[in-house]
DNA sequence: GCAGTTTTGTTCCATATGGAACTTGACGCA
DNA sequence: TGCGTCAAGTTCCATATGGAACAAAACTGC
C-alpha cells in the first residue's frame, strides 16, 4: 500500500549531509513520526529545526503573559523591546522582530492606554517618539524576565555548557550576517 | 540624557556566559542598533536568535509560495508536510507544525478545492483522513524545494561545513528533547 | 528656498486567525 | 452491551492581522 502517489523525497537528490546530524542512536528516533520525517529526512532540515524550537518557546511563553498580565504577543514584543533598550523608536521594534508597522503602532497605542510605556516626541524628528517604560512597564518586565529565561533553560537542557556556547556563537554569527541577505528570492526586486 | 526611567538589563544579574558567545571582534557588532543589544545584551539570547533567524525564512518563502502559487503560509505547511511524507492527517501536521486544529482544517479544504491533494477515510478510523499530493500537488512541491533550500543556503553562507554539521547536532537534539518540555510555563497544568 | 522622494506613524478594510462549542467515531471498563 | 471519556475534524464568531492608502515631517539636489 506503499506511496501509489509518492515518491518519496531522497527522489529530489537533496541530501545535505548536515540534515542526518545528530542521527547516532535508536533514542533519537523517539519522536512522532512525522517530526521524525522533518527532522531527518528534510531537506530543509535548518530551518524546521529554528522553527520547531522557536515554538517550544513562543507558545509558553506568549501564553503566559497574555494570562498574567493581559499582554497579546505584539505588546509583549514591544514591552520586552523597550526593556532592553529606552528611548527606541517603533521603527526600530519593527525592524528588530518583523511586525509590520501597524501592528506595532496599535500595540504601542495599548501599551499606552494601559500606562505600561511612556513616549514623548524624538528631540530630532517631529515624525517619530521615543519610548519608555513606566514603573508598571518595568514590573511587568521584571515579573516575566525569570519564566522567560527558565523556559529557554528548558529547551536548553540537553546541552552541555560548552555547547551552548558554540551554538551561541553559531546563531550569532547568522544574525550577524543578516545584513547580506537578499530580502526576496526572486532575483532583481 | 540617559536613563531617566530604565535601569538597563544588566541589574537583573543575569550574565549567561553563553550570551557573548560569538562577539569577538568590531565586525560583530555591525548590526542594527537594537538588533545589537537584543542579540548581545539579551537574557534570551537563545529565543531571539532562533526567531530572528526564523524570520529570515519564513518571510521571503511564505511570500514566494503566495506570489508564484497562491498559497497562504498554512495551506503550504499542509503542503509541505504531505510532500515529505504522505498517508498522514491533519492531527500529526497540527502537532508538528504548531498551527491550531482549525486553521489547518481550513487549509484542508482550500488544497482538496484546488486540487492538490487528495483524502480519503483512514481505514482504521472511520473519523480521520488519510492526505495525499496529487500530481499537480507534487509539481508545486517540486517547484518550490530548490528556492527553499536556496534560501536556508543563504541563511547558512557563513557557516563552514564542519560548523553546520555541530548546529545540526546541536538543534536535533533539542528537537529529539521535546518530549520532555513541560507544556506550560505555570506548574501543575 | 522648493519640487520630488523617502521615512514615520496612523487609519481603513477585507481577510485570517484561533478559542470554544459541536458532531461523530473510538476507546475503556464494568 | 452500555455509558462515560477521549480524539479527529468542522463550524461559529469575535478579534487580530497586515496590505494599501494616507498625512506629516524630513531629507535630496538643484
Amino acid at each position: 500500500m506503499e506511496d501509489r502517489w509518492e515518491r518519496g523525497v531522497a527522489a529530489h537528490g537533496f541530501t545535505d549531509p548536515a540534515m542526518g546530524g545528530g542521527l547516532t542512536d535508536d533514542a533519537a528516533r523517539a519522536v512522532d513520526d512525522l517530526v521524525g520525517v522533518k527532522l531527518w529526512e528534510n531537506p530543509c532540515w535548518f530551518s524546521f529545526r529554528l522553527n520547531y524550537l522557536a515554538l517550544g518557546f513562543n507558545i509558553p511563553v506568549y501564553s503566559w503573559t497574555e494570562k498574567h498580565h493581559g499582554l497579546a504577543r505584539p505588546e509583549f514584543v514591544v514591552l520586552y523591546s523597550i526593556g532592553l533598550k529606552g528611548g527606541i523608536a517603533a521603527r526600530d521594534i519593527c525592524s528588530s522582530s518583523g511586525f509590520p508597522r501597524n501592528t506595532i503602532s496599535r500595540a504601542v497605542q495599548k501599551l499606552l492606554d494601559k500606562g505600561i510605556i511612556l513616549r514623548e516626541v524624538a528631540p530630532d524628528d517631529q515624525r517619530s517618539f521615543v519610548l519608555h517604560l513606566t514603573q508598571k512597564g518595568r514590573k511587568i518586565f521584571d515579573d516575566t524576565l525569570l519564566p522567560m529565561v527558565e523556559r529557554e533553560q528548558v529547551l536548553l537542557a540537553r546541552l552541555t555548557q560548552a555547547e551552548r556556547l558554540m551554538l551561541s556563537e553559531l546563531l550569532a554569527k547568522m544574525v550577524v550576517d543578516s545584513k547580506n541577505w537578499p530580502t526576496s528570492i526572486d532575483p532583481e526586486e
